[in-house]
RNA sequence: GGUCUCGUAGCCAAGUGGUUAGGCACCGGUCUGCAAAACCGUCUACAGCGGUUCGAAUCCGCUCGAGACCUCCA
C-alpha cells in the first residue's frame, strides 16, 4: 500500500493535483462507454485501456474502487441538429433488425475485444435504456430548479440561464459569448430558445422506433443526460473521477457538469480525466472519417496497413509505451518494435522466476521499486514505468551473467513488485503459445533427436535442412549451450 | 474564423530550467559449425529565429509545420 502520493492531471484545473478521494480508501470512477451501433475500433479501445490502467493502479494502491462504465444504447443522435436520427435506429433500419439486436451484437463484440485486451470489467455497466426512470427524475430536478424548459413535448437545458448561476464552459475553457458567436445556425431548432441549449428529452415522431412515455409525452432521452443520471445513481451527487476520450470534453462533459450542478447545486466530479486520441496517418482514428482499424483486423493482420497480425498483448504494451494524455500514432513498424520489447520484458520475467538467491545483494531493489511507484504516481506515467522496468530487466540479465546478485528477501521483493506492475498494473500477460498435441511432441522428439545426431556427426547439410524445413512449418529451432529446443 | 494542444535522434516515445529516459532499427562485440535467438556495447536528439537566465529541449515572443475541439465521435 502506497497511497497518498498519486497525482492526477485534472482537466478542470489544468494541473496535476494530489489525488484525495472523497471517502478514504474508496474511489468512485465513471467512464463514458461506447455507443454500441458498430464494432469498436482501435481508437475507442485506447481510451478504455487508458482507464483500465488507472483503475488497475488505484486497485494496486489498495483503494476499493467502484468503476462504472456505461453502454449507450439510445439517445446518441447522428448530428446535433436535433432532427438527427438515433445512431442505433439508423443501423437497425439498415440491417432490418430490432434496435436491441444491434445493441446486443455490438455489446458482445465490445466485451470480447476488451477481454482480449485484458481490460478488467467495470463493477457496474449500466445501459441508458435501463435507466429511463432515473433520467426522467433527473430532468424533473433540473426543471424544478428552473434550468430547463419544456417545448412541444421536448425538454431543453437553458444554457444561458444556467450560466448566470454557474460558470458554463469551465472544463473546456470556453466562454459562452464565443460559443454563441460561433454556433452554427441549424435548421429544425424551432423548439429551442437558443442555439446553445441542448436536449434533455426529445419528443418522438410516429415513425421513431425507440421511444418511451414520459411526463412530456412519448420520446427518448438526450445523450448527455444518461451519464449524469447513471453516475449519480451509482456514485452519488459528487464523485471522485470521471473519464472519457478527449473528444468528449466538449460538449458532452461540459453538459454533464451543467446538468449535475443544475440538478443538485454541486459539481458532480472532482477529477476530470481525458484520454488522448489514437491517430492513424497523423489523423484521429474515427469511424465516420473512415480512418479506423478494427481490433480483429489487427489481431489477424487482415488489413492493408499491416504487415502481419499482432497479439492483443503486444498492442496493449504498445499503448503502455505512450502517456494516456498524448496522442499516439499507429504504425505497423511501431507495433513491430513494441512486439520485440514486449517479448524481451516477458522473457526477463521468466528468467527472474528461476534466479537463485545469493548471500548478498549488489543491487538496490528498493530504489528500483520506488521508481515504479514514482512513475505511476506521476499521473499514471506508464511509459516512464516501462522504462524503469527495462532498467530492472538489465539488472536481471546482469544477475544471470553472475555480475550482480540478490539475497533472498530482495529477490522476493523484486519478483513481487515486477510481476505486480507488469501483470496487475499494466495488465499484460504472457502470450500463450499454441500448445502442441502429444503426437506432435512425439514426432518432434524424434526429429530433434535425429538432428542432434546429424550435428554430432557434423552433417550440417542434414541439420540445416531439418531446421529450415521446420521453420517453413512454423516451428523455430534454437541451438543453445545445453542442446536444441523448439517452439 | 474562434479556442486549445503538439513538433524530441532512422522509427515509436518519456522528460519539461543544470545530472544516461526507454523500446525498436543500425553498427560493433560475446555465443555459435553457420545462422537464429539471447546478452553486452555504441550512436546521443530536442522545428526555426530571437529574448529571459550563470545556465533552456524545458520559460517568454515571433515564424513555420501538424493535430484536436467548436458538428456525431473514445
Amino acid at each position: 500500500m502506497r497511497k497518498g502520493r498519486l497525482t492526477i492531471y485534472n482537466t478542470l484545473s489544468g494541473n496535476k493535483e494530489l489525488f484525495c478521494s472523497i471517502n478514504k480508501d474508496f474511489v468512485g470512477m465513471y467512464v463514458c462507454g461506447p455507443t454500441v451501433y458498430n464494432y469498436v475500433h482501435l481508437g475507442n479501445c485506447r481510451t478504455f485501456i487508458s482507464f483500465d490502467l488507472a483503475y488497475r493502479y488505484l486497485l494496486h494502491l489498495g483503494y476499493q474502487v467502484r468503476y462504472v462504465r456505461n453502454i449507450t444504447d439510445v439517445g446518441h443522435l447522428e448530428s446535433d441538429a436535433d432532427e438527427g436520427e438515433d445512431k442505433i435506429s439508423i443501423k437497425a433500419r439498415l440491417e432490418k433488425l430490432e434496435p436491441m439486436e444491434i445493441v446486443q451484437q455490438y455489446t458482445i463484440d465490445f466485451h470480447q475485444v476488451m477481454n482480449a485486451f485484458n481490460a478488467l470489467p467495470p463493477n457496474i455497466e449500466p445501459t441508458a435504456t435501463g435507466h429511463l426512470i432515473e433520467q426522467i427524475e433527473f430532468i424533473q430536478s433540473i426543471l424544478k430548479n428552473g434550468f430547463a424548459y419544456e417545448s412541444n413535448g421536448s425538454v431543453y437545458f437553458d444554457v444561458e440561464k444556467y450560466n448566470k448561476a454557474f460558470p458554463y464552459g469551465e472544463l473546456s475553457g470556453r466562454k459562452i459569448e464565443d460559443l454563441i458567436a460561433n454556433s452554427r445556425a441549424l435548421d429544425g431548432q424551432n423548439e429551442k430558445r437558443a442555439p446553445l441549449d441542448f436536449a434533455l428529452w426529445k419528443n418522438a415522431s410516429a415513425e421513431h422506433i425507440m421511444k418511451w412515455p414520459s411526463p412530456w409525452g412519448i420520446g427518448f432521452p438526450g445523450w448527455h443526460l444518461e451519464c449524469s443520471a447513471m453516475s449519480g445513481k451509482y456514485l452519488g451527487e459528487t464523485f471522485d473521477i470521471h473519464g472519457g476520450g478527449m473528444d468528449l470534453k466538449f460538449p458532452h462533459h461540459e453538459c454533464e457538469i451543467a446538468q449535475g450542478c443544475a440538478a443538485t447545486g454541486q459539481k458532480p466530479v472532482n477529477y476530470w480525466m481525458h484520454a488522448n486520441m489514437l491517430t492513424l496517418n497523423g489523423k484521429k482514428m474515427s469511424k465516420s472519417a473512415g480512418n479506423s482499424l478494427l481490433p480483429n483486423e489487427l489481431f489477424s493482420g487482415e488489413n492493408n496497413l499491416l504487415n502481419k497480425g499482432f497479439d492483443p498483448m503486444v498492442v496493449r504494451f504498445f499503448m503502455m509505451q505512450a502517456h494516456y494524455r498524448s496522442t499516439l500514432d499507429f504504425t505497423s513498424d511501431a507495433l513491430s518494435a513494441a512486439e520485440k520489447g514486449f517479448k524481451k520484458l516477458m522473457l526477463s520475467l521468466e528468467n527472474l522466476a528461476v534466479i537463485v538467491p545469493s548471500d548478498q545483494s549488489t543491487i538496490e531493489v528498493s530504489s528500483l521499486v520506488d521508481s515504479f511507484y514514482d512513475a505511476m504516481d506521476d499521473d499514471f506515467n506508464a511509459p516512464a514505468l516501462v522504462a524503469n522496468l527495462f532498467e530492472a530487466v538489465k539488472q536481471i540479465n546482469a544477475i544471470l551473467e553472475g555480475k550482480e546478485s540478490l539475497k533472498k528477501e530482495d529477490l522476493a521483493l523484486l519478483k513481487d513488485e515486477m510481476c505486480g506492475f507488469v501483470f496487475e498494473v499494466l495488465g499484460l500477460k504472457p502470450i500463450l503459445e499454441k500448445s502442441a498435441d502429444n503426437r506432435l511432441v512425439g514426432v518432434m522428439d524424434l526429429i530433434m533427436d535425429l538432428r542432434t545426431s546429424a550435428r554430432e556427426n557434423k552433417d550440417w547439410s542434414t541439420s540445416d535442412k531439418i531446421r529450415d524445413g521446420l521453420l517453413n512449418a512454423g516451428i523455430h529451432v534454437k541451438d543453445e549451450k545445453n542442446g536444441a529446443s523448439w517452439k
